[in-house]
DNA sequence: TTGACTTACTAAAGAGTCTTAATGAAGAAT
DNA sequence: ATTCTTCATTAAGACTCTTTAGTAAGTCAA
């Protein structure tokens, strides 16, 4: 997976460092499993009783983890058992998409406390900043939960985030979505802190977290829908290259079967303008299809067999061999997810896809559908927001007590 | 660059984890700068004297650091001064290409001690086997060094050298090197540890390292040669993929201007087809150019002005700038090398690239030519075969001396 | 040559971390 | 009630690093 050149060992370190070390893998450790007894844990970190002990009741000074009655499964003293402290943070993930926001709203765990979906109607960002608001409150609302209580949002966006003028590009579907200072006026207006990602990235850790994609690596995740993109995750982080832009595929050269021709669809992007959502439907009317006026009512009459929209329908398998063989060729994955409102037709696009991948190529790409469907973005951002949420958190209840 | 998802806290640690990482982070600092006084390490890591003084103690018991004199640019007390043993290993590195052998001689710390280089007139892999230990017998007898003194060999190979039946494959160009157990046949009849590795991926490191790469991440070389394929480096590593074969980029499936047939050379590669060395001179020669055997003929030509060359030569921008949207789009590197036989011809090729990248897509590859020519993977060679000498070696050292 | 100054080295004491081992506490089994 | 089992706590020991203070070995200037 990697050739590793020497370098990178750790820096210089003090006794200290080890304490720090030990507090941040046992607290992970109760994220990841689930409540446990002092003892249970000492034998799955490998530390020692005492040190275990130790460490847990710093954690507890400062709010991270706390007691949940006894054990009763022994023979001898019932042992204290610990969790995290799930109220110790609350995160509200929303994706935005060109005509649905979806929210969810997760405690520290990452256990789902509300979810909503709701039709992207805005028609400037400033009223589609206040729908991401509205969005938040009333899905927490009807869960019952402050929106107030809430201390993390993390918004799954197309397109690429830019730190340095805080504005979203390459997002040409939300057109007013990508004006500068986007991110002081979600963080203005929602009152906490905000964390803009890309949201095919967040499906990619969604999918790789709870989906298809659990435990491979590499992984990429294929996302073909009103816009199209690949997610790359790699040793569990996703990859996205000097600027962000690492798997915007969108603008990748080439169109399929058809030759390129001069004036080609530069800030959509050419494979974009030739494959995602509108072009198929575009491609279908051009062949005759009447009646068709969405990619879905595209593929529901292939299904029934119509002429032109089975047509269409194998021109994106076409390009979608083309595709995979050359994610495989970049980049080697174990496995690839294919997603999105297309990409969750793989039975129909799977169609004499295996044999003009073997056509194209002797690189053999494992392929399967999503199994998160339309939330896929969202189960990832609430992945990603509780890692966030979580990073801050212990931070801060690192500074300010201890350091007293 | 990352979307770092929480995870990966090292794992619960002992106070002797300490001693361990402190030694390593000495060595490596004293590999990467050179001989230092104690003082001046101690200054530089951010350890106290008494620290630096005990672990250089060590180093020296095993052997890997050795005392070189005393430092005389103080005023006070003279300095005793530290340098790695560079004699604690050798390593041959050897690029193995259709054409040609290069081979070097080094030492643990990098430097060359031999060089050479000689035409590849195997006919089949046992004698191409024997011609690698012939070359690195004389590259080390001219300069004076002992074969059994060198410890680590290092092959840079087309294709991809798969562990589980220790073969190369996807190295068309070298039929017979692909067969089974070449790993095997090599260790012995070189009679020292071998690594084997694909040629572009430690170009890449070269570049990387020495050459135009130096600090760039992400970092993507690319090599246009008699074959084709691109190195990415991540963090200072190459990344390989699932079965070590990212990169292999030859098989990308398409062709340039020219719409795909439905026969295309599978076993090549379609993008090696139509843009490696070979086909530069075979379209060229479809155009009518006379007396062109070879690409570099071609690029010579068309340096002359030559129409059909020139042509040609055009051809190849546009794939080129197909391509590098590509690597692009999916990588988004900070930086992009070009080398290879036809690579190095970057002011040729260059000519129009920029407007015809700019007319593809908005993003905005960085590119410049290989600085180290036909060097760079046998450079890169040396340098990853320095880094496994030094870690075997490290490890070695530790185990036999202080265990006991 | 001598003394002041500068820098390198060494040794001892102190603080932080972990572990092992011994002891006490709380429940189940007999 | 006694014994057994497991959890919890405490004390002692080992390892690491740092700080501090003292000694050694040079340069520089009078």
């Amino acid at each position: 997976m990697w050739i590793r050149n020497g370098g990178a060992s750790a820096p210089a370190a003090a006794p200290s460092l080890l304490r720090s070390m030990n507090q941040r893998f046992i607290l992970d450790w109760l994220y990841q499993n689930g409540p446990a007894t002092r003892p249970q844990i000492s034998r799955a970190v490998g530390l020692s009783q005492p040190t275990v002990f130790a460490t847990l009741a710093n954690l507890e000074d400062v709010g991270l983890v706390r007691t949940r009655g006894q054990s009763e499964e022994s023979n001898g003293r019932p042992a204290l058992i610990y969790e995290v402290d799930p109220g110790a943070g609350t995160i509200a993930a929303v994706d935005v998409g060109r005509d649905w926001l979806r929210v969810m709203v997760s405690d520290l765990v990452g256990t789902i406390l509300a979810r909503a979906e709701v039709r992207n109607t805005a028609r400037s960002s400033k009223s589609l900043v206040g729908m991401v608001k509205e969005a938040i409150a009333s899905a927490s609302g009807e869960a019952g939960i402050e929106y107030t209580a809430i201390t993390h949002t993390i918004i799954a966006s197309p397109g690429v985030y830019q730190e340095q003028d805080s504005r979203v590009i390459y997002a040409a579907q939300l057109p007013e979505w990508q004006r500068p200072r986007l991110y002081e006026e979600l963080r203005d207006t929602l009152g906490m802190p905000v964390t803009i990602e890309n949201d095919v990235n967040l499906a990619a850790l969604g999918e790789h977290g709870e989906g298809a994609g659990r435990g491979v690596n590499p992984f990429v995740y294929l996302h073909i829908g009103t816009g199209i993109g690949i997610g790359i995750v790699i040793d569990g982080k996703v990859y996205t290259g000097a600027t962000g832009a690492a798997g915007e595929i969108g603008f990748l050269p080439f169109a399929g079967p058809e030759p390129l021709t001069d004036t080609v669809d530069r800030e959509h992007g050419i494979l974009e303008a030739a494959f995602a959502a509108d072009s198929v439907v575009e491609y279908a009317r051009r062949l005759g299809l009447e009646g068709a006026t969405t990619a879905v009512k595209v593929f529901e009459l292939a299904r029934k067999g119509v002429a032109p929209a089975k047509k269409a329908v194998q021109r994106q398998t076409e390009i979608l061999a083309a595709l995979l063989t050359s994610i495989s060729a970049f980049l080697d994955p174990e496995l690839i997810v294919v997603g999105g409102g297309i990409g969750q037709n793989l039975d129909l696009l799977g169609v004499g896809l295996a044999d003009r991948l073997n056509q194209l190529s002797p690189l053999r790409p494992r392929i399967v559908a999503s199994v998160l469907g339309v939330d896929v973005a969202v189960r990832g951002a609430v992945t990603r927001g509780v890692a966030v949420a979580r990073e801050a958190i212990f931070a801060e209840r690192m500074a300010r007590i201890p350091g007293a």
